[in-house]
RNA sequence: GGUCCCAUCGACUAAUGGUUAGGUCACAACCCUUUCAAGGUUGCAGUACGGGUUCGAAUCCCGUUGGGAUCACCA
């Protein structure tokens, strides 16, 4: 039984790469009809921010991530918030001092950085010098135990054997070696006596039988020290899985200093989450296919975790917009009149459903977004409260008021009105007037719409209404004519 | 700097020893056309470099270069 984990820390807001995570851990889990478990990762009480899981719980729920065992749903694993889980973090630690593959150490965050310094001076890469500092070899097992007694601040540390190789495999890159040498003697329990990641990450990946540990590349450093954890326990490692990184268009990490990282951030403004998921699924992801649309049900027939690339990703918001008007055009027009509605009330714009329906047809296919709909297509709720300078400069003459109040009085009596018969009429206005066909459409549109871009305009004459369409030439041209 | 990871068009990627190196976004041109789009057609553009192995290398090996990650009592 395939079980995997997202094990996000509740500092903030949800990166579109920690989506991408989630979202791969939980395709993995369906794709393989396993189990996808999300655990909160509090053991820095220092970076804590209030609300901040809910938050967490709350985004990955929009972009469609359901979690099989989780801190709201529970488990047989559970808690599944790790501050609830200290005692647990603890026990270990103990255990793994008994077995010898941790140690006491009463070093002060002076004394560290004194260390630090010293190394640095001589040029040396800095680990923690176990043979110098203050630790229970240098000290002594009864200087150890008095201290220990009193209750003297104190850590527990990693004992890193100081030569040969760790080796473990990686399925997204294949086997790994680091030479024991440079894995630096971790702290696992803080003075504090919270434990670090490091420690509350293999307790609790092994207590809740996880499978496959799938995460950021920025991780691939740390593993070296988890596998030593597991096997110092006598546990199974788990299969680990590291994913290539999302990056800025100047290839370093992505990060917020270059533009949008939140998930929310991206459905604020207006982003679908169909699209969302679709295109980060393929950044460092494709099922070898030329298709560029799945599904979520398809992202999880297709998902294969040996197919995820090594290289990282550069987040293309082009890309991004693109796919989203893919989904803008494909998505059915009353469930997109519904989700825009509230938005636009909120302008105190109130058109009924299918009205909204209509207009979101009409442009759909000239924007990017649902959201860009009230500006894009402003005229379709309310009239015209100016005209495009340069457009009206391009398109009009006062020689055309006269045929513009002839084509407007032919219009009137126009029944019924749709949009082939505007078509027609204002096609056979041409011979008449003189007038190319170009000119009379801009015309109408400068007039009701007051705008050089939009839908075609029989179109938009049609679901506007006669009544509505004549007021606005009407109003127009006398408005032209006052100004001339 | 130490360690680790990585390297196909500008971007996302396909091709897992034999292809004219394919697709998508972006960009450009043309067609269509009442505007803007969309759509259609076409184009631009890539295996970082150098050595090997092989009949044959984007693909395997080595090196170089370049990029990235990481190096806390953070996760």
């Amino acid at each position: 039984m395939v079980r995997v984990r997202f094990a996000p820390s509740p500092t903030g807001y949800l990166h579109v790469g920690g989506l991408r995570t989630a979202l791969y851990n939980y395709l993995f889990a369906k794709h393989h009809g396993g189990v996808c478990i999300l655990r909160i990762e509090d053991t820095d009480r220092t970076r804590f921010v209030e609300g901040a899981a809910e938050a967490l719980i709350e985004i990955l729920r929009w972009a469609g991530i359901e979690f099989d065992e989780s801190p709201e749903k529970g488990g047989a694993y559970g808690p599944y918030v790790q501050s609830e889980r200290f005692d647990l973090y603890r026990h270990y630690a103990a255990e793994l001092v008994q077995r010898g593959a941790a140690y006491y150490a009463f070093d002060t965050p002076e004394e560290l950085e004194a260390m630090r310094k010293r190394m640095q001076d001589a040029g040396i890469a800095w680990r923690y010098d176990r043979t110098s500092m203050r630790n229970q070899y240098t000290l002594g097992e009864a200087e150890t135990h008095r201290l220990l007694e009193s209750n003297a601040p104190r850590t527990i540390r990693m004992k890193v054997p100081l030569s040969g190789t760790i080796r473990f495999d990686d399925l997204v890159r294949g086997t790994i070696e680091v030479p024991a040498r440079d894995v630096d003697d971790q702290i696992l329990l803080k003075s504090d006596n919270f434990p670090t990641y490091h420690l509350a990450n293999i307790v609790d990946d092994h207590l809740m039988r996880i499978t496959h540990v799938i995460r950021g590349e920025e991780w691939l450093p740390s593993t070296p020290k988890h596998v030593l954890l597991y096997d110092a326990m006598g546990w199974e490692r788990p299969a680990f899985a590291h994913l290539p990184l999302l990056l800025n268009p100047d290839k370093t990490k992505l990060s917020k200093r270059q533009g949008d990282v939140a998930v929310e951030d991206y459905r604020q403004k207006g982003y679908f989450r169909e699209a969302l998921i679709n295109f980060v699924a393929l950044l460092g992801w494709n099922p070898s296919s030329n298709r560029e649309i799945f599904s979520m049900q398809e992202l999880i027939e297709h998902f294969d975790l040996t197919k995820v690339n090594k290289a990282g990703a550069v987040f293309d918001i082009q890309k991004l917009e693109w796919m989203n008007s893919e989904y803008l055009r494909a998505k059915p027009l009353d469930e997109l009149a519904r989700e825009l509605l509230p938005t636009l009330q909120e302008q105190g714009i109130n058109p009924s459903l299918e009205y909204l329906a209509r207009v979101i047809g009409l442009v759909r296919e000239r924007i990017h977004k649902l959201c860009d709909v009230p500006s894009f297509a402003a005229y379709m709720f309310s009239a015209p409260a100016e005209y495009e300078p340069a457009y009206k400069a391009q398109y009009w003459r006062p020689d055309y008021a006269a045929p513009m109040q002839a084509l407007t009085e032919r219009l009137a009596e126009l029944t019924p009105w749709s949009a082939s018969i505007l078509q027609e009429t204002v096609k056979a206005f041409t011979k008449e007037s003189g007038l190319k066909i170009g000119i009379l459409m801009n015309l109408l549109r400068l007039t009701i719409t007051g705008r050089s871009v939009g839908a075609g305009m029989p179109e938009t004459m049609e679901l506007l209404g006669k009544d509505e369409c004549i007021r606005r030439i009407t109003t127009a041209l006398q408005q032209f004519s006052l100004e001339s």
